[in-house]
DNA sequence: TGAATGATTAGAAAACGATCGAATTACTGT
DNA sequence: ACAGTAATTCGATCGTTTTCTAATCATTCA
């Protein structure tokens, strides 16, 4: 498991939190802290292996005892620290539209235009890659690409220019690049 | 329930870190989470109202959707203020104590000196606590306090005197002022 | 108003985690 | 080496939490 997530689940759970203000305060042993929070040694024991496992005790024998101490270090971090995760949910997007597309389309065709504002974008969306960046179409060029996919092109037409994924200027269509695009 | 532990709880979960990590990109709402992570939206919808509850996220209608969003100001705590009890742990030690007393004194008497250091250090502070700090007392006197609760009484005052709890200085006893004593 | 759709709730199954008693192991001091 | 003591491990139990399916609720839009 991802070390920030095991760490979070050892600090959930309201045991370990009193084992934890105790070695706060100073150095204890397995059978001190037992009879302090009323539990047996061997639930201490469980506890203090699974802490030290993670790093966040040490101990270490003397005379008769294991004294375990705490790793202070640990708890500077900010909370923000554990709950970002390092690598991007990469894909994790790609896999919603995907997920919307293969709805909307059967056989290559649009079967009806999304009556949701997010759907319907990413449907436009999809039919928009159609058009290369930097050229200009006229409304028959535009038509004929659309109606590939569907009848009715106007009103994709349309909605495309609605969601300001195309541009219209004096019968001259171009595709807006969108920011996600790279230049 | 304490507050820091509920959200420290919250926080132990790899479903909801992950819908954290989503918001924390942008502002999403149940079904694109459910798609995303490949789960249900009853059990996103689950996961959302009870970080809801803890005012971990808010959420807002939008058209068809609710919208959840972060609460980001949570996450700017470090990690130790959230473990730190607020409250000392107040008598837990006094527990143990009385515990390791309660094993060794039967009827009054002191049944055996423990082995283990320690232990042994709570019995004769038991037992020193007859001696009036700022008086002397001689051997006898000393005995025969030590007496009252165990016939050997020389081992008992050898004892003491080892563990620092009490001083000899020309035949002369004197108790030493514990460090935890108020003067 | 009614059809569509997303969100929520309820109930059940499954997975997980904390705790205990008992048995075992590791160490100390004689 | 042996007796005593603390720590640890094992197996079982019990409570909590996550997840699902199915049903219900709330909202939008035609």
């Amino acid at each position: 498991m991802k070390q920030k997530l095991a760490l979070l689940k050892l600090l959930a759970d309201e045991t370990r939190i009193k084992i934890l203000n105790i070695l706060l305060r100073e150095d204890s042993y397995v059978e001190k802290i037992a009879c302090d929070l009323s539990l047996t040694p061997a639930t201490i024991c469980y506890h203090l292996k699974k802490m030290e496992a993670a790093g966040v005790v040490n101990c270490s024998r003397s005379q008769f005892y294991m004294i375990y101490s705490l790793n202070r270090d640990i708890f500077d971090k900010p909370l923000y620290e554990l709950i970002k995760k390092d690598e991007a949910v990469v894909g994790a997007d790609e896999k919603y539209k995907k997920e919307v597309l293969s709805h909307f389309f059967k056989y290559g065709k649009l079967t009806q235009l999304p009556t949701q504002r997010k759907k319907r974008e990413i449907v436009l969306a999809h039919i928009v890659k159609n058009f290369e960046a930097g050229c200009v179409y006229d409304e028959r060029e535009v038509n004929e690409i659309i109606h590939r996919y569907h009848e009715d092109h106007c009103t994709i037409r349309r909605e495309m220019i609605a969601c300001g994924l195309m541009s219209r200027d004096h019968e001259v269509y171009r595709v807006i690049p969108s920011m996600e695009d790279k230049g």
